[in-house]
DNA sequence: TTGACAATCCAAAACGTTTTCGGTAATTTA
DNA sequence: TAAATTACCGAAAACGTTTTGGATTGTCAA
């Protein structure tokens, strides 16, 4: 049904060849027969195959967008959308296509997520929203397919990854914490599998250390950064350490579910106990009272993640580990 | 490098059609050999390319899903994030691929976003996030490419859309504050370029009618749906009608920007001024008060909308365009 | 005038599948 | 026993490109 390069060939009266060789750019076509033969297929409406292109290329220019759970993982829109459009801006502008792909799909079918990448041969992957136990993060280790995680910190032959310096993040929130003298300061945690938060935890301990105050479990709590998980995590911390002075939570909706209890038992904030987020998402700014908390770089995580990509495409360069730099951004929760 | 279906064939010792057969469930072709072919192939780790058959089956099962804007609509995760996960979810289980489309990649290659489809065969295209006077509209609306609208009411032969049925979810909200008694009740729409506005307005207007109350243009001001127009709009809002007792904005964000604005100014909500949001965002259950809202079914507009192209792909089906209810969430805030 | 050389062009193979049209051997039917 | 049917398999064409290795001119220098 769609034109072909042989229906321009015959109408413009040359071989295939040299449509071809005319559309690609090539010098050895005259100038004459280029310009007819672009005149014959704009007129035709002509669009090159892209499909008969990968095969006789044999590459696709695809490369896939790997979200893990996509399905199952709604609220995750705050971190998760800004990198999406990060990484497809900048695969977008160097003529990749991305195909979204999302672990349910791959076991759906019962077939490996690689299985499913080699059958479309895409060219690389970029997986987000993945935990440490997640049994495909075995695969993307191993595999031979380039890829890059995005705050899932393996590294192999075909496989880096970006995310944020979270021990750094979390040491950053920290000190601005203890700099405000606050001294018994709770941890509100994300998933232990989730590779963030060990992190996280660890520039809690770090921060409290180099201020030369030990860590008390008691302070420590593990959730699932959801503003629920957030609000009952608080309800047991409190209950547990009443004399409480300010919670770090290791996401910004956590911090919200946080307040929201806080809100609701009468404690003041920061005079009662001061909230700090992680995240920086857009709801935090909203928040009343605005939310402190340590930003992270969504959108050039994306970015980053597909310059390392495409480098190891393009120019067979090793992947790494890239750490984003966090800043600190003060409001009025602390 | 990849193993192809010539290595199986002569690795079980047949021909490519025998195998080709044998991977596709036909009926003639021996158990034993079947048996020895599967086995062979996963041994070999054998995966049919994607692309050859689709050049030779001409369907690439491959789908586009395009959002106006991509990068530049930051901030629309609220809404677009849950309407796509809808979309690949039913797509993905139908056994479609989908490949991320922003019409800034057209854009940026200078070429239509139509033809950007057709290189790449995609075989149908569910659209997002577009206004009314984007210069891509056109397009879609007089293309042959099948393709389903999301809150872009546009029907021709090849194009369908879903969308709330915004004028009744308008109603709904509207109905609710006059049976609290509220009677000067502002409006903050969307921009007008976008359908749901048009829709909305109406349904406010509608409202106010059959409660026998005229509209007052002084009480209707257009914003941009995100927070910080709301909070803008609120205030213009207010200067002009000092009195209003109410108001009804276009998007959850806009009135939790009202929100913001009403709280600096010392207005209690909602005894002073009550607020009704709509779409029903995360965000709203979290806020002070919690936002009463008209829902939207974002996941199941991306279902349905998937559903209706599958439908005319595969059962060629009319397009057709399809209304969702939305429902009365009412929480703190009237 | 002839050889070399540039400028244009084309035929055919290749990419990895599916499918049509047979072909052979074994089995059944008359 | 001959004919017809069935069960199984293969050769080759096709899908729409790119690219290799010439082939055919015309031009220019010797």
């Amino acid at each position: 049904m769609p034109v072909t390069i042989r229906d321009v060939a015959r109408a413009a009266g040359v071989s295939i060849t040299t449509v071809s060789r005319a559309f690609n750019g090539y010098d050895d076509v005259g100038p004459d027969t280029r310009k007819r033969i672009l005149k014959v297929a704009k007129e035709l409406n002509y669009r090159p195959s892209h499909v008969a292109r990968s095969l006789v290329l044999q590459q696709t220019q695809n490369i896939g967008l790997l979200i893990s759970d996509f399905n199952a993982n709604r609220g995750a829109h705050h971190f998760l959308f800004d990198v999406m459009v990060g990484v497809h801006d900048r695969l977008a502008s160097m003529g990749y296509d991305v195909t979204l792909v999302s672990t349910t799909t791959a076991r759906q079918r019962l077939i490996s997520y690689i299985d499913f990448c080699t059958e479309r041969r895409l060219e690389g992957v970029i997986v987000m929203g993945m935990r440490l136990d997640d049994p495909y993060m075995q695969e993307v280790a191993e595999a031979k397919l380039p890829s890059v995680g995005i705050d899932l910190p393996i590294l192999s032959r075909y496989c880096g990854y970006v995310m944020t310096d979270n021990v750094n993040g979390a040491k950053l929130g920290m000190q601005h914490l203890l700099g405000k003298g606050y001294r018994r300061i709770g941890f509100v945690n994300g998933t232990q599998k989730a590779a963030v938060s060990v992190d996280r935890l660890r520039g809690y301990q770090l921060a409290l250390e180099a201020a030369g105050l030990g860590t008390d479990p008691d302070l420590i709590v593990h959730s699932n950064f959801l503003v629920e998980g957030g609000e009952a995590a608080t309800e047991m911390l409190l209950s547990r350490v009443p004399d409480l002075t300010a919670i770090f939570y290791a996401s910004d909706l956590m911090a919200i579910g946080g307040m929201r209890y806080l809100h609701r038992v009468g404690k003041r904030i920061p005079e009662d106990v001061a909230v700090m987020g992680y995240d920086n998402v857009d709801v935090g700014e909203w928040s009343t009272p605005a939310l402190t908390t340590v930003s992270q770089r969504r959108y050039e995580m994306g970015l980053y993640a597909a310059d390392m990509l495409i480098g190891m495409l393009q120019h067979d360069e090793e992947p790494g580990g890239r750490l984003l730099p966090s800043e600190l951004v003060i409001r009025q929760s602390t």
